[in-house]
DNA sequence: TTCAAATAATATCTATACTTACTTTTATGG
DNA sequence: CCATAAAAGTAAGTATAGATATTATTTGAA
């Protein structure tokens, strides 16, 4: 019975790490931006004018959670909300230029670092990581 | 660059799903204890009388957010905390005889949940996932 | 031995995350 | 057409999670 070989502590530890490994990368950039303000910025540079509750189960969340995140972008000027026309209860939300620009730089920085989020394994060994969390999160969305 | 197969965005979904299914299984016994009060309790069980500090590094959490994880333990009568007689900078953390027993109660609830945490994945595929996880985690650590 | 460095805990601040409740607006069934 | 359900967003409340600063205490080095 020891925690430390439980699947619900080490996934926790890990994404501490993750955490924190992306926000060191950040800082070495210059840049503040957290890996869920990142996810958000990502869905919405390929889906300009999605609305948050389509942000929110693109990258699994609830909206209120997301409510927030897009303030935080919107306060850092990387994104801007206008009242969906066609329906006026949702907030369509699209990257401004200078979010476009962050994008762009950032997301080098996001895909470099993924390494050292899995340190000293072998590329086939997190081939096949990514595989079984792949694979479980398959039966926990579907 | 799809943000779905990254290790990062992975492990984020997985720990979501874990602190979720955790919480529901909480729910069924009937208890209010999140995972971080509960891996509390358990290396308070395992050491009676360490301290907060130990406390974190055991868990692999900073001072700060224990000291709230340790408030609110005390609240629910299920810890108590003293004074270190050696070193009164410290505070020695107990399990309480409701503490005692709300653990013994819960454990077995921890151990089986787990399967839930990693859905879908067979006995071995699981073994393989628990054993890449701390791999990664040995090199982190240490 | 005495004073600076280090340590334990706390306080404060920011940012997730989720729940529940509430408002506004849209969709729908009779 | 209208009552009602459903959906989008927000607000409030709780619990992590970490950074930074402060206080109290202990340790260590000159």
């Amino acid at each position: 019975m020891d925690l430390h070989k439980k699947p619900g502590h080490l996934i926790r530890r890990l994404n501490q790490n993750s955490t924190a490994v992306f926000s060191n990368h950040m800082q070495q950039v210059g840049l503040d931006l957290t890996p869920v303000q990142f996810a958000a910025m990502d869905v919405i540079a390929r889906i300009p004018g999605i609305d948050q509750a389509k942000v929110a189960a693109e990258i699994g969340y609830d909206r209120a959670t997301i409510g927030g995140v897009v303030d935080r972008l919107e306060q850092k000027g990387y994104i801007e909300r206008t009242v969906c026309k066609h329906d006026r209860r949702a907030r369509e939300v699209r990257l401004t230029e200078k979010g476009s620009e962050v994008f762009d730089q950032v997301a080098p920085v996001v895909q470099a670092l993924q390494a050292d989020i899995l340190p000293g394994l072998s590329l086939a060994e997190r081939d096949k990581f990514i595989e079984l969390a792949s694979k479980a999160l398959a039966h926990i969305d579907g």
